[in-house]
DNA sequence: GTCTATACACTGATAGAC
DNA sequence: GTCTATCAGTGTATAGAC
């Protein structure tokens, strides 16, 4: 009976404490993903999770702590994603195809994700040293290893032109990615600033740079 | 004589301006392209031009004006000679293997500015229709519709596959920027944060890029 | 855990002397 | 034009009651 209802308690609590962690951390994403880390006001991610700055505090003592929360959870949906997308055994130009239709895939899912991470980055590269740190090493050598041997072989075989792995990757990721942290200036330079129309530009991405990538590898 | 005096002085007084105006400047660039707008600090931009706050607030009356300032110097260096790399009258091959090469180079030279007006526009997209409402347009559909029509001909004439050039524009620009806005990833992921060998990878990339582009495009 | 109230530092901007 | 001094506002963070 006692036990019964230290357990519900304890659950209630936990769950309560729970909500609130995640409000706060759903708020400060918002506000950091569109703010930044020096133009975020805690107060403005207190407003938005309901709550006061106080409590915030109590949570996550400072706001560098905060911020690191939401750039690592960023960081982490992103690039362990994108590298196993790589990682299957599938032939590669089936694997491009499977990286191009998931990875734009994420970024329409996450349009604030990149620019944010980027920018970021951009200003403070250190951050990404502590997360490696922090993280068991990725297997990005690995990964990059397995593709250069893989398209190596299908070169041989007669599949593929002769192509630089880590160059091909940048191509692909480029030209997925510009088209959302670029999104403001190429749809008023390019698109009359007219928002449905670029949406209908983003929705034929895919199948275009699939063909455009697979034009120009080719044998 | 007292012309003269006048004259010189007058003259003494414009140069110093300038100089002072100009050092402010060129202070505020180096601050803002790295702190962005928010995290950037009068105090800093004045250390940095050998002044004080206050003569910042003589020459550029607010922090806003001094950014709005160095953000249309910055997108002026980019957007205008872009469009411009691609309206001369060269074959679109020609034309393309020029873009690259300049446009590239251009990103070399100015490696902030592309995090910098991007990440910025992400946050405040309206910066951007101030700047086209100061402006006189930009020709961007005339140059969109010719390149446009030069493709469609050289696709009848059998030189090219057929492809739409916003598709094909946003490609390159994409794989040229890629690079440098996604650096300390890119370097951190695929390069072991080794500087040395990202800067060999840059300059590897125009020629990958004009090869990798042309190998797609070409019928 | 959550609140109100407040400490304390910093920032953009101005006043006024030279 | 350039400086020193200073203000008013804002921001992060903490103290203390409940």
């Amino acid at each position: 009976m006692w036990l019964n209802y230290i357990v519900n308690t304890y659950s209630f609590m936990k769950e309560h404490e729970k909500n609130t962690e995640q409000k706060i951390l759903d708020a400060a994403e918002d506000v950091f993903m569109i703010k930044g880390m020096s133009g975020a006001r805690m107060q403005e991610i207190a407003d938005k999770a309901g709550i006061n700055k106080a409590l915030l505090h109590y949570y996550y003592r400072t706001k560098d702590k905060l911020f690191e929360k939401v750039f690592e959870k960023a960081f982490k949906i992103f690039i362990p994603k994108t590298l196993g997308m790589m990682s299957s055994d599938k032939p590669v130009i089936e694997k491009i195809e499977f990286f191009v239709n998931n990875y734009i895939s994420l970024l329409y899912k996450h349009p604030f994700i990149p620019s944010f991470v980027l920018s970021e980055l951009n200003r403070n590269p250190q951050i990404l040293v502590n997360i490696f740190e922090k993280n068991i090493q990725f297997t990005e050598n690995d990964i990059l290893e397995n593709f250069d041997k893989q398209i190596k072989t299908e070169v041989e075989a007669g599949i593929l032109k002769p192509v630089d792995a880590r160059n091909l990757m940048v191509n692909i990721i480029g030209m997925c990615i510009f088209p959302i942290i670029g999104r403001p200036v190429i749809q008023g330079v390019l698109f009359e600033n007219n928002k449905a129309k670029y949406n209908e530009f983003l929705k034929q991405r895919k199948e275009f740079v699939k063909e455009f990538i697979i034009n120009s590898i080719k044998a």
